[in-house]
DNA sequence: GCTTGTGAAAACGTTCACAGCC
DNA sequence: GGCTGTGAACGTTTTCACAAGC
């Protein structure tokens, strides 16, 4: 039930993109699939799938595949995603904004319950639903809505101090656009930083090599 | 001159960090640094760091360390950020947008050249100095600046043909924000999916792990 | 003495290949 | 017959440990 053994990050970073071909394949209207199936569909390989899957248990039936429905509500449940799982943001700017809009939608997974920024001009404001809160009543806030999940779109100069307040609130996984290493024991932190993502095309630009996830 | 050996992607994608860094300590003042050094302030091991730059050569001096400006230079090199370079980027919405903030501040790296969407409202309309042009300009646009860099930030339904378009007008690196596998011979396609880096991160707030860069 | 650059070793992740099971 | 689940082989990336060089 729980993480079974070493169950690598890499292959939990790939789980919520199964899930999303499943629910493809469920739209559909397919009941059954297979790992061949799935490879085509997420341009993974079948072998790495029935691998990354094994890490938590055996899902499918030999000779015949996975239900697609079953298989859905399995990685849901590894993944922690059988209700509506509330995320805290910091940072209202364009790329919060983003986020917000881009989880609005679908509301069985993460959303953004409450946005907070340091601006008192966007305080009040309301994006998608979610009216922005000014930063100070970030703690009681997390605290009160119980959220485990923080989201920092800050700029550089204040990212660490935001991180501090979300640990402090008890949150435990945190996904970071600022570009500064932020680490504590106990805290999950997933940077992506898109000013060094797109330096890094630069290099590949001139020897243009093949795809990477 | 040209990428040596076998260079690792991840090593080049470290590279924009040990940068960043290395113009940080520039604003400071520091004139030398160390790989250990270098270390504290990435968050890499200073041994990643060496085998890092030893792919593309040597850039040190034994027992005393790097020359700031010398390896910043060098890294700028090897990136191929000497100049400013051009990115072309599709989808205006509110990542599109972040994403020309972010790049029109430091115009030594990679910078907007031109925006593109489908969205005839926001034709015309001017984000930090960038004028949003139709998407059936983009060829005869990217074409013209020799952009070879192209960034996606459109919704998925669109994300395959406009990818298309990029690389018929000679687009070598493109970065996906679409939840879609892009690939193409001799195209190098980095993929970054946020709704799905949200969904794992509700993995690793359960179990609470390390971070993981 | 101190720090780089680098082979060798270890750890990690992916692919192979096939036994196990419907 | 067909597809899963998995140990073993492989390749890649990181860490170790030390010789080389200022």
């Amino acid at each position: 039930m729980k993480p079974q053994r070493k169950v690598p990050a890499v292959a939990v970073r790939r789980l919520p993109l199964y899930l999303r071909v499943l629910e493809d394949l469920a739209r559909e209207g397919v009941e059954v699939t297979s790992s061949a199936d799935l490879a085509r569909r997420s341009g993974y390989s079948s072998e790495q799938i029935r691998k990354d899957l094994a890490y938590f248990g055996a899902f499918g039936t030999r000779g015949l595949g996975y239900d697609v429905g079953q298989l859905s509500q399995q990685l849901r449940r590894i993944l922690g995603l059988t209700g509506p799982v509330p995320v805290a943001l910091v940072g209202a700017g364009n790329l919060g904004t983003a986020l917000i809009h881009y989880t609005s939608r679908n509301s069985r997974d993460a959303f953004v319950a409450a946005v907070f920024d340091q601006d008192l001009g966007k305080v009040g404001q309301e994006i998608a639903g979610v009216t922005v809160q000014p930063v100070s009543e970030l703690s009681a806030t997390v605290k009160e809505l119980g959220v485990r999940i923080g989201v920092i779109a800050v700029p550089e100069e204040s990212a660490r101090e935001v991180f501090d307040q979300l640990c402090d609130a008890q949150v435990t996984a945190v996904l970071n656009f600022a570009p500064t290493k932020l680490e504590r024991r106990q805290v999950s932190v997933q940077n992506v930083d898109l000013t060094t993502e797109l330096q890094s095309l630069a290099y590949f630009a001139l020897g243009a090599g093949a795809e990477r996830h």
